[in-house]
RNA sequence: GGAGAGAUGGCCGAGUCGGCUGAAGGCGCUCGCCUGCUAAGCGAGUGUACACUCAAAAGUGUACCGAGGGUUCGAAUCCCUCUCUCUCCGCCA
């Protein structure tokens, strides 16, 4: 969410901004109802000043047992007949503003490239060499299949198109890299482990920025106020939601394993076969509380810590800065990390690392108390993906395949997998 | 699922028959004084948001005692609804 106060300051900047990302909101209505919130509140405050000089002056009467002045009675009545009536209107004007706020995106950081849309996100380095293959490498389905380890026939007739059914040392697999993630990020990399509710409520999606605008990609729970979480980002980040943290508790560092859940609707026909594409993956993700002026500087830590996973896998990825078109709703800055699939021969998103800013911290309510300010003030949340677990196995699959179908374990995992050498 | 109790400031805790209660008292914390050091003691300060005045510093006003609504000239205090916490019973991995 964007400052009211800063809006009205600096409306051209917005708009500029927000017209960077391909946004053209209309800020005229927002600025005419600010400005009649503002009138209002006024009025009211005005009224209620006068009931509360009232209220004492009856109340000072009454303890000196004087008589009050009927008519005084009646006319407070009027007063307060009057502040209830404004009061609504009052309360119509505000959450108006406040709708129209949650549904205006971030404004992009000057350090994101222009653009309008991914064809314009800009390559920032690569990290290692596509593995060469004397034979045409497979895609993960195929031997996934072939391997016994994945069986998405089963899984859609277990829940439909878009699951997974992991068997044996495919589902080790899974729970190998899950947990060599974790490891890393908590021991080398000074994250605590949470792991947080994988339902929340409605005032947590909203903080994070998934609701009011993005409902339909949600699973809702039917007959009560709870959604499944798209990503840990969600009920992680809200840990804080409403509180004023002390300066010296920052920065805080935390990852967590959850699975994810997307509906996504709209995405059939794209991705329709394997793992890159599901209503149900898991993902390890890290998210950070810090100070406003520390952010830029932890957005590139985080990012570190997540490409630390893939070169400790060995896998090929490139990094990329997303442009102004293809930053997301709530992000300031992202870099995309790609991991390369030998078997379609393309760079796959396997992690999204953003700076939000305060853009959430003001959604959720998370500030904190600076050493020597008056003021609260917002901290800025960072999160990435420490990585998508799904896609990872993928890209181990691929990159680590032989000729003969079977697939060599990355070393890094072979003590989660028992000391698992290849797989076949 | 059933029965009961509760929710007040960073923490503990008081709020009488509704009336200067943003909220007593204590603890903590900050600054100052005092003091070989520490402790004790003394003094002052110590929530958030919004609006207005304003260059700023600051000041003024309004709101907030779990959330929302109602009664009333006036609600932390009375009434209703909801949420959460605790205790007991039932069920349960």
């Amino acid at each position: 969410m964007l400052d009211s106060k800063f809006i009205r300051d600096n409306i051209d900047l917005v708009k500029e901004k927000l017209s960077a990302r391909g946004s053209d909101v209309d800020l005229a209505p927002f600025i005419a109802i600010d400005a009649r919130r503002r009138e209002v509140l006024q009025e009211i405050e005005a009224l209620r000043a006068e009931r509360n000089r009232a209220s004492e002056e009856i109340a000072a009467l009454k303890k000196e047992r004087k008589e009050v002045d009927p008519a005084r009675f009646k006319e407070m009545k009027e007063v307060s007949g009057k502040i209830k009536a404004i009061e609504e209107g009052l309360k119509e004007i505000e959450q108006e503003t406040e709708n129209f706020l949650l549904t205006i995106p971030n404004m992009p950081h000057e350090s994101v490239p222009f653009g309008r849309s991914e064809e314009d996100n800009a390559e920032v380095r690569k990290w290692g060499e596509k593995p060469a293959f004397s034979f045409t490498p497979l895609e993960h389905f195929e031997l996934g299949e072939r391997l016994g380890i994945l069986d998405f026939e089963r899984a859609a007739k277990i829940a439909g198109a878009r699951f997974s059914l992991y068997k044996g040392a495919g589902a080790q697999l899974e729970r190998a890299l899950i947990n060599f993630m974790l490891d890393l990020h908590t021991r080398e990399h000074n994250y605590t482990e949470v792991l947080p509710p994988f339902m929340v409520n409605r005032t947590t999606m909203t903080g994070t920025g998934q609701l009011p605008k993005f409902e339909e990609d949600l699973f809702k729970i039917d007959g009560a106020d709870y959604f499944l979480i798209p990503t840990a980002e969600v009920p992680v980040t809200n840990i804080h939601q409403k509180e004023i943290l002390n300066q010296e508790d920052l920065p805080i560092f935390y990852t967590a394993y959850t699975p994810c859940f997307r509906s996504e609707a709209g995405s059939y026909g794209k991705d329709t076969r394997g793992l890159i594409r599901q209503h149900q993956f898991n993902k390890v993700e890290l998210v950070k509380f810090v100070e406003p002026e520390e952010s830029y500087a932890e957005l590139e830590g985080l990012l570190a810590n997540a490409e630390e996973v893939l070169k400790r896998l060995g896998l090929h990825y490139r990094v990329v800065n997303l442009c102004t078109g293809d930053v997301s709703f709530a992000a300031a800055k992202t870099y995309d990390l790609e991991v390369w699939l030998p078997g379609p021969g393309v760079y796959r998103e396997i992690s999204s690392c953003s700076n939000y800013e305060d853009f959430q911290a003001r959604r959720a309510g998370i500030r904190y108390r600076k050493k020597d300010a008056k003021k609260a003030a917002f901290v800025h949340t960072l999160n990435g993906s420490g990585l998508a677990v799904g896609r990872t196995l993928v890209a181990v699959l691929e990159s680590y395949q032989q000729e003969d179908g079977s697939v060599v374990v990355p070393e890094a995992l072979r003590p989660y997998m028992g000391g698992l050498e290849v797989i076949s």
